[in-house]
DNA sequence: GTTGTTTTTTAAATCGATTTAGCTGTGGTT
DNA sequence: AACCACAGCTAAATCGATTTAAAAAACAAC
């Protein structure tokens, strides 16, 4: 039953028309081509009744179109990058185009050279979060005319099309929360970046201490990378140093987790001993006990802000418009962020 | 600086030689047809210098062969899965392969579709975890000649290479880690499905009941693709029911997530009321209060399988060895399957 | 100075599409 | 009858590689 698959030449031949005309009609040039309605039936007929299908490849060639879209992430097993890979993926069902997901780790120099392969594979359009240093390269990419997203994070000095979360108005809101249940000295563990997220989560940290009077920040920053036992004793060593603190706000759900984990060793309880919230929210949170407060990232819109913009870009084939688009954070109340009666 | 892609036949015509010649010499093909060692210098200095980088696109229309991979799993956003596709990842590194990942959501109409979609995009071979009712597509697929592995689940039918782990041991572990911690009647809460791996959990289960001398199975069968609120009240009210059940065993994590969320909302306290086994490790587990115990797939071996296999078939040009690779699972004892002395 | 052999290099076909430029044939004008 | 306009269709070039089959060059033998 396996066929070899015929090429649009041998079907003119077959039908004693041309390759030309064939072309014509399935890329639905025939009217402006003037060829009459019989030979369009005659060809899409038998085109249909044999189950043609264009070689992808050829056309690729051909047309410098693969119909491959480039989507650059930190790592594809992190819940929040793998949320909106799928979300991305449902809003390009059907659209022709396919996915290649790719992991950085946020190394500059492994995203530059991911970015060159996709050249290579001629991917028609790119979404990515970006990792530190990638300014030059995103910057000739756009150059190149193809539709660049960037998300999570971008460059201030790259006039970009940028999916962001408003990221220091969720840590704000985070930090009151704490504030505002009668917790006095709130903490925030971060990781140590220049990234555009992670610096506006900081000042959003700082808005709310100094709406909440708090004179001096209590802050560790983590480096990247570090594998998350040691960051869980990099937090249990913060916590014994800084007796006074009685909240914490962590910038994201790895610190959180290893946060939660250092206190478990600590033998801390969490919302008595010391008030938690998290940066984007997990769907095991609500399960914990107490269950632990966090500022949402709404992952659901994110990937259709990604999607749309793409698609626009892709059918005028022209780049995706410069903005930024800023949507909403949303704080998750629960328990580890209230004080229990006693 | 952004300068046009020269063509092989380009840079022939300014060093003075032929196409030919360039390509044997860039294919480590030079020797076998006797090209001068002055010659090949001389065009690999000018190669270097020039940094040539041959158009895969063309390569893939010559050669059939496209340098991508298909990998189709349930869910990218499971964090099974998500895991595994990344240990995929590393493991093709520097292997000049990239990777398509897809969803199928476990629909067989859907999967079959994309195969067709990966087909025509000539994928040089495929992993797959199947849908249901894909035997005939799968074997097809090999027939054809290319790559194909299967992972966390297989058709008997099949002589396929499938890269598994011990389902049916690591249930009858998780089961009598229950009955030996003195709880008596121990339930299996499943996915309603004929699908292997699910098959050799239940089978898993009742080698455990059989030890045990539990006389009848407690069994909750949830339907797929349910929501995960309804899949919480179905076992709520499956607990609701069962009276006389001590304990339950949860053949997925997402059954686990399911099953905690009915046990908070009913109030029944993990460990004392009732023991908790789950299927498939997660990173928050050990957070919870009381900590959950649970039979760990080994994702990072069962990564490597999967690339091992593929790479050995890609560079020996063949399909991959028809065999079952069964892994082992490994019971990550912690607090929830525990009575607490009170 | 032929002829034969071996070494080195290359012209041209091919993969399967798209697209430019142009070829027919019909009918209308003058 | 000569010319043009236009509808309807197609030959051939092209994208950028690989590969087959053969040409060209170098050398040896007689």
């Amino acid at each position: 039953m396996i066929r070899k698959k015929k090429s649009i030449h041998t079907i003119a031949r077959d039908l004693g028309v041309s390759a030309t005309t064939i072309s014509f009609i399935i890329n639905g040039k025939a009217k402006e081509n003037r060829i009459s309605s019989e030979l369009i039936k005659k060809v899409e007929d038998h085109l249909g009744h044999i189950n043609y299908k264009p070689d992808i490849i050829a056309q690729s060639l051909r047309t410098g179109k693969s119909n491959l879209i480039g989507m650059l992430m930190e790592d594809i097993s992190d819940a929040f990058f793998s949320s909106i890979a799928r979300g991305v993926e449902m809003g390009l069902e059907n659209s022709g185009y396919k996915l290649l997901f790719i992991s950085t780790k946020n190394k500059t120099a492994d995203a530059s050279l991911i970015l060159d392969l996709l050249k290579e594979h001629k991917v028609d359009a790119f979404i990515i979060a970006p990792s530190p240093g990638l300014e030059q390269e995103i910057s000739e990419l756009i150059e190149s005319g193809k539709p660049v997203v960037l998300y999570d994070r971008y460059f201030k000095t790259l006039n970009t099309c940028n999916i962001m979360i408003d990221n220091r108005g969720g840590a704000y809101m985070g930090t009151m929360e704490l504030f505002n249940n009668d917790y006095r000295e709130v903490a925030f563990v971060t990781l140590r970046s220049d990234q555009v997220q992670m610096a506006d989560r900081l000042l959003g940290y700082k808005d709310a201490l100094a709406q909440a009077g708090q004179s001096k920040t209590i802050l560790l920053e983590i480096p990247y990378n570090l594998d998350i036992h040691q960051t869980s004793l990099q937090i249990r060593n913060f916590f014994k140093k800084n007796k006074t603190m009685e909240a914490v706000l962590f910038a994201t759900n790895y610190l959180a987790i290893a946060g939660l984990q250092a206190l478990k060793d600590l033998g801390w309880v969490v919302g008595s001993d010391i008030g938690i919230v998290g940066f984007d929210d997990n769907a095991h949170f609500s399960l914990f006990s107490p269950s632990v407060t966090a500022v949402a990232q709404p992952v659901g819109e994110i990937s259709r802000a990604i999607v749309q913009n793409i698609r626009e870009a892709l059918t005028a084939e022209r780049i995706c418009e410069p903005r930024t688009i800023v949507l909403p954070a949303q704080l998750i109340r629960r328990e580890s962020s209230v004080k229990p009666l006693v």
